[in-house]
Parts: structure tokens; C-alpha cells; sequence
DNA sequence: TTGTATGCGTTATCAA
DNA sequence: TTGATAACGCATACAA
């Protein structure tokens, strides 16, 4: 009944000349085995393999990476974990790593940590390769451990990249609030210098001249992609003398944010106001009114992220940018400029 | 200007060799200098942590790991990434492990997943120790590797768990809704058999006796901690002849599923019903009405579960049961019971 | 207090 | 196709 672990009768594991004597071949036999097989006689292989088998044989991973300084792991850089938006993007890079046979190591840190320099040492020498969602580089790629940049895309690098088109993304939110008849389109920005905003922030501001409208300033206001900045923007929107009829939030949580204290100060969304995000966050379908936003496939995002190293690991040479379709998801909180606002 | 990776001259990281040549000693004095630096004479200690820093050395994990058998690693078994409850937990283990100097690897697990034996096969060689979140064995711990248990307790393990006491917790959550006036108090439950829902249950019951409130079966409706179970409690509640007054979810996700369900029928909460729910993660506060919850200390259980697998690793014995507290948050979603519905 | 020498468990090189 | 053997880089028992 007991279902112990697989490992020789006194209890230890079994190591590779546990296995070799067993089959009776050299640890050098059984090495091959494991690795190329087809390099072994059908025979030898089949003996070797039964005695694996019986014994339950696992190689030491210590001993192995010493040996053959591969490490089997890859490390991946989140700037806070405690954002919902990576959970589905790690997902989506780990069960692509363990399929090739790799495990990932997660480290949360945000990008003006002075942990930078210590996970760069231990990046050196721990792991395969570096996935890095977080817009910094480590300074390890030079050092020759592959790398690659993910949804942060970082400027002047050499390593590939994966990200969405968020400036097209943007663009699409505000021809979809044009053409809810919108003219007075407000921007609720991200952080200042993050790659992300400057692409949205571009991507509005095309949207606005393919729309015909005009860029007003005043329509800008400054957040960083948190709740609190959200509420922040609502206090500006309901001091504004010419209110918007629209405010595209460069994040959801910012929208939520939003949507929640224009309510709290008696606004109707999307009677009075219409709201639309970025990133369709799990709570973004279940806020009231239901958000309006743009989907990024994050699940494929972490595959993509994952294969693309996996293809450098394996020396081949991934495209230096790989761009993920987006998708204008419409739900409830943005609608035809309300009768009030008209 | 340039900032590279501190190595020898070659670029080839510095071995202990070169820092034993370097210094003019053994390696084994550079390696008592880096593990038990007052066995060795100050001005000796002195010359190799020169030596060391001149070189940027530092020691291969690998090879440490093969020699000494210790991996400084520890892995962390969630059983689902993408539940916002788990993020501030992991930062909360994370933080306290990296400041022992071990690092964490986590694995994404859902607890009936095939890949928990081979999970197995891995932490038996390639961690210090396990933090188990999904309330299953990994087996593991009767082969000697050090295990916690965290938030959800494994009955019958004789290792350390960490949890709160949810039982207490559910308690109170009933008394504030009694406290309120409420005399038909639903209870949305979690899924069958989970240890947290059994003691939610049972802190339902409990909190209901002792405010003099019958139990009837008919106000327990079936959930499972997802959103889509809150939504269809909503149903449920709609089509209920004897409408309760209030509802205590096992889960904020839940809850939150809840009130946006029954606020697109037109109910008002707290108006019509009272909704409390279980964790307080991040998006009860920001939900609209703002969500009554009972507050659990995730970073603290992180932290709880990191120093007693640490203590363990030093070959201390931690408590086999710690509580830590817990906290009733009341917000906008609980109210007096209202005229409509007295 | 310091040094010598050995082995941790593999993989890779070379020779057979 | 297979085997002998030398690293991989470190920590530790033991000797000095």
C-alpha cells in the first residue's frame, strides 16, 4: 500500500553506479542512456533502462550542473507579484518550461531594488536563461546568459522581446469612445518614463487626431497604474469646468478606481461618464458596471516568452520583437454620450 | 565607467582556488572564512576577504550544493497562481527566506495534479525545504525533507502548520450581522471537504447558536470559492421565498461575484441585503459597496511559515500549531437590516 | 589556527 | 558500441 519513494532498499537514493553495476555497464553507459539514447545498442539500453526502473533512478541535479554547468532552471523577474496582471503570464511561462524539462525560479523585485545587483550574481550562475517582466536589465545577458525582455520591452537591447502593440491598442480604445459620438476624451496616464505609457500615451494621441479631435493638455492627468491614482483622477474630473465624456485609464485598476469614486460622488457610468481600460484584468469583467478594456493574451504572452528562450537556450535565434494581438473587449462602462453631457 | 560582472581578468568566474592563491592560503582556510569566519585568525580572515572581494568571489552553488548536500532552496506548493490570495502571502515567505539566504522556487500546483509526484521527485534533491499551500502531502517529509504546512492544515501530519483561526473568524462575521439586527443569515460555503470550509461552517453554526439564531439548512448554499459560485448564489437568493437578510460568503471573491449579481437584479446592498465575505484581498476594499470581510495577515502567514521552516532547517521544532489573528474589517456592504426587508 | 587530501555524483573525453 | 578516467568546485575530516 505504501507508495514510497522510488530509491534503492536502504532508503538512499540510488546514484548512477548503483544503476551501472545493476545492469552491469559503466556509469558511462548508463550517462548515454539518458541522454542519447540512440547512441546505445537496443539491448544495453533496454538492461540500462530496467535497471533505472528498479531502482529508481534519479539523477543528482547538484552533480549534474556541476558537470555540464547547465542548470535546467530559468529565472523570471516580476516587478511586484502582488499585481494580478502577471499570475496568468507566469502560468503561461511555467507550464512551457516544465514541458521542456526546466523549472522556474520567480523573483520579485521592484525595478529600483538594490537586489538587482545580488539576483545578477545569482542569475550568473543558477540559471539557464532570464525572462524580464519588469523593464530593467540585469546585466547578465552580456555575460552570455540568454535573455529576453517581456510586455516591458526595454529600448537599445539586443536580446528578443515580447510585448503587445499597445500604442495600435490605445489607438483602438479611443476610435471606439469616437465613435460612441466622444469628443472631450480625457487620458488617465501611467507612470512617467514607463515604456508602456509612452506607447499609450501615443496611441491616444493618434486615436484623437484619427478621430478629428483635438490634443488638450488639460485632458491629460498624471497616474502610475495604481487604485489610489484612479480616485485620484475622479476628484480632478469633477473639479474640471469642461468635463470629459469619456476617460480611457491606461490600466483597469486605475479604472476601477475611477469608475468607484465617480459613483461614490453620484456619477453614472456610462450615463454621465464613460470609462475603458487596459489589460482585462480578472476584475475587470466583474466591476459595475463591467469594464471596458483591452485584452491582453497573457497565458500566450508567458508561452511566447518561454519558447522564444527556449529556442535561444537551444541556439537558435528568436525574432528581436515579437508583437501579441490585442483584443477591444466592450462591456458596460462605456456607452453613447449621455443626454446630461450632450 | 562600466559596470561588469566582478570576475577574474579572463572573464571566467573567480574560483576558490584563485582566491586561495591569491590571499596565499589553503582553500580550505577560504572556506572557513566564508562559513565560519572566527575559526579563523583575524589578520588571515582579513587577507582572504580581500582576496575574495578583489576577485568578486563567489562560491558555485552547484558545487557548494553536491558537497555539502544543502541546496538553500526551499519550494513553495500554491495551488493556484492566479488567486490574488497567494501574492501578498509569497512576498511574505519570499522576503524572509532571502534574508536567511535561501532562495524560493514555486511550483503552480492544483492539488489532484498528476505532476505532484514528480513534484515530489524534485524537492527530495533539489530544496532545503517545502511550504505547502494546497493543503496536500507531498511525501516528502517522511523522507526528512523539512515541511510546513500554510493556511490550508493537512490533518494528521506531524509537521509544523501555520493558519488562521477560521472557525473564530467565521464566529465573528455572524455576530456582526446579528449585531445588526439579521435573523436569516445565508452562508455560502467553499468547496466540500476543504479544511477552511469545514471550519467556516462550523464558525457559521457556532456564530449563529450563540446569537440565539436557529440553523436551517436551506440558508446553506454550495460555492466554491470562485466567482462564478457567487454569481449563481445570486440566483439562488432571487428565487428564495424566504429571503435571508444577509449572506456570509467563505471567499471575498465570492461575495464580490455576489453583489455584482444581485445588483444587476436591481437589489441594493446593503439596502436589501447585507454581504460579508472571507480574506480581504485587494479588490474587496475597491468593490462597490466596499466589502465587510474578515482580514486575514497574509504577509505575516508568509513570514510565520518562512521562520518556522527556517527553524526547522536549524534543526529547532517550531509549535505544531500556530493561529495567528485575524480581523473583522467592517465596510459598506453590511448594514442594519432594512425597512423592505424587516 | 592552518593545510592536505578526499569525495560529493555526474558528464565528457579519450581510448579500446 | 562501450569503458576507464578525469574533471566540475567546493566542504570537511583529519593531520600538523
Amino acid at each position: 500500500m505504501d507508495e514510497s519513494a522510488p530509491t534503492t532498499q536502504s532508503g538512499v537514493p540510488a546514484r548512477i553506479t548503483d544503476v551501472a553495476r545493476l545492469a552491469g555497464v559503466s556509469t558511462a553507459t548508463v550517462s548515454r542512456v539518458l541522454a542519447k539514447p540512440d547512441q546505445v545498442a537496443p539491448r544495453t539500453r533496454a538492461r540500462v533502462q530496467e535497471a533505472v526502473a528498479r531502482l529508481g533512478y534519479v539523477p543528482n541535479p547538484a552533480a549534474r550542473t556541476l558537470r555540464s554547468q547547465k542548470t535546467r532552471m530559468v529565472l523570471v523577474v516580476v516587478p511586484d507579484l502582488e499585481n494580478v496582471f502577471f499570475s496568468r503570464i507566469l502560468r503561461g511561462i511555467e507550464e512551457t518550461l516544465a514541458a521542456a524539462g526546466h523549472g522556474m525560479i520567480i523573483a520579485d523585485l521592484d525595478p529600483a531594488s538594490p537586489r538587482m545587483e545580488e539576483l545578477a550574481a545569482f542569475a550568473r550562475r543558477q540559471v539557464d536563461g532570464v525572462i524580464l517582466l519588469n523593464g530593467r536589465r540585469l546585466g547578465t545577458e552580456a555575460e552570455g546568459v540568454p535573455t529576453i525582455a517581456l510586455c516591458e520591452t526595454i529600448p537599445g537591447v539586443s536580446f528578443p522581446q515580447i510585448a503587445v502593440d499597445n500604442r495600435a491598442s490605445a489607438r483602438r480604445v479611443v476610435a471606439h469612445l469616437a465613435s460612441l459620438g466622444h469628443r472631450r476624451i480625457a487620458y488617465l496616464a501611467g507612470p512617467e518614463g514607463n515604456v508602456l505609457e509612452v506607447e499609450r500615451a501615443a496611441g491616444y494621441r493618434e486615436g484623437l487626431a484619427a478621430a478629428g479631435l483635438a490634443f488638450d493638455p488639460a485632458l491629460v492627468w498624471p497616474g502610475d497604474y495604481t487604485l489610489a491614482s484612479g480616485v485620484a483622477a475622479a476628484g480632478r474630473l469633477l473639479a474640471d469646468g469642461a468635463r470629459p465624456t469619456a476617460v480611457f485609464a491606461s490600466s483597469d485598476v486605475m479604472a476601477i478606481g475611477l469608475v468607484g469614486a465617480l459613483q461614490e460622488a453620484g456619477l453614472d457610468v456610462p450615463g454621465d461618464v464613460s470609462v475603458a481600460g487596459f489589460d482585462d484584468i480578472e476584475f475587470a469583467a466583474m466591476s459595475r458596471p463591467a469594464l471596458t478594456t483591452i485584452r491582453q493574451p497573457r497565458r500566450d504572452l508567458g508561452r511566447a516568452a518561454a519558447e522564444a528562450l527556449l529556442a535561444r537556450l537551444a541556439g537558435r535565434t528568436p525574432p528581436a520583437l515579437s508583437l501579441l494581438e490585442t483584443e477591444l473587449v466592450v462591456r458596460a462602462s462605456t456607452g453613447p454620450v449621455g443626454p446630461r453631457a450632450r
